[in-house]
DNA sequence: CAGTTTTTAGACTAATCATTCTAATATCTT
DNA sequence: AAGATATTAGAATGATTAGTCTAAAAACTG
């Protein structure tokens, strides 16, 4: 076979993850994956292609770890409501603790990149999609069990809610208050009464 | 005095922000923004400081004709909740005609920068709360005539509805259509009721 | 141990980056 | 017209960019 890699590939994922995520994709430099994740250039060129192809690669894996904590926070609750009390909860949390402001890769991403890399228009179109299925379908499960009205829209809803989303993970780069940032979650959870 | 500028700024600072707005501050050259103005380098230096200063001033035409778009759409309605109204038709229709997809400068500029420029978080927070003060006092505006209920608290209201902005301008730059944001802005109104 | 494959280390490349500089030219005030 | 000042044109600069290459060392298989 030859020389196993001494890194464990996710480890370096991780580490390009947080570097892209606070500095965006243009602002960071080889050099600096370089320095972040230890390994020597050409062994990164080897196992990740090229700047863009690690990229994507540390988006996906954001993507993963941001999907699994978010769906953790909906489902580890006892109904609907609650779950989505903790969603709004844990991306406020967030948002206030992270020093570094770097808000969420996904919608910095987005925002970056979205309009001119189809690739990165198709990841973030398709995490978006992802978490506006599952919220959906949570609320059915709430009108199931009477928990939510039959009235309302469930994949209007569900965009609604993710939209807010959005917009506390683009104020979480500007150091937002708890006091600033709960109303916004509490309006948008009144939509579920 | 000397030769005056054959230029008009506002001219200059219109393109600049036009590029600087498609592609973000760090993808863009000052190659690209001589190119797009078609002042001379040194012109552009001498006239705007350096990239970074000639960003600025874009941003803040930015945000100047994004702040009069708005306020427009907002007093220039019978009402109050016609007014959010025919706000969130704005921002709505702006998102689904923009086939270049570049969203919000100020939204880009937030979500790119913020987190490390002081400049770009002073400036994207003032435009914040500008917009979110405005919001509130129409609002209060609604409960006096009775439009309104004085039962909600006009400052989260206000928060909730800049927010949900913010989040339809991230899914702008990805080429939404009008079925998908508008039962986000419908929600967003209904907070009104 | 021999042979194979991959990682490693760091120099190298060619392009692009933001910024400055030198002259020459144009247009103002007086 | 004279003098002052700004714009213009484009070359020059030195740093940084993404990506490649050479050669040596490491660790696997058989």
């Amino acid at each position: 076979m030859g020389r196993p890699p001494t890194f464990r590939r996710e480890d370096v994922l991780e580490r390009a993850m947080h570097t892209f995520w606070a500095q965006g994709y243009a602002a960071t430099s080889v050099d600096d994956l370089v320095q972040a994740t230890g390994l020597v250039r050409a062994s990164l060129y080897h196992a990740f292609g090229n700047k863009h192809g690690l990229y994507m690669q540390a988006l996906g894996h954001y993507q993963e770890l941001l999907g699994a904590r978010m769906l953790g926070a909906l489902r580890g609750a006892p109904d609907v409501k609650q779950g989505f009390r903790r969603l709004f909860e844990l991306v406020v949390s967030d948002a206030v603790s992270d020093t570094t402001r770097r808000g969420c890769m996904m919608v910095n991403a987005a925002t970056e990149l979205a309009s001119r890399d189809p690739d990165v228009c198709r990841l973030t179109a398709e995490a978006e999609a992802a978490k506006e299925r599952t919220f959906a379908e949570l609320i059915r499960r709430g009108q199931a069990q009477g928990e939510i009205s039959r009235a309302k829209d469930p994949d209007a809803l569900a965009k609604a809610l993710y939209n807010t989303v959005l917009g506390l993970r683009v104020r979480a780069t500007r150091k937002p208050t708890r006091a600033e940032l709960e109303p916004v979650a509490a309006a948008s959870l009144s939509l579920l009464d």
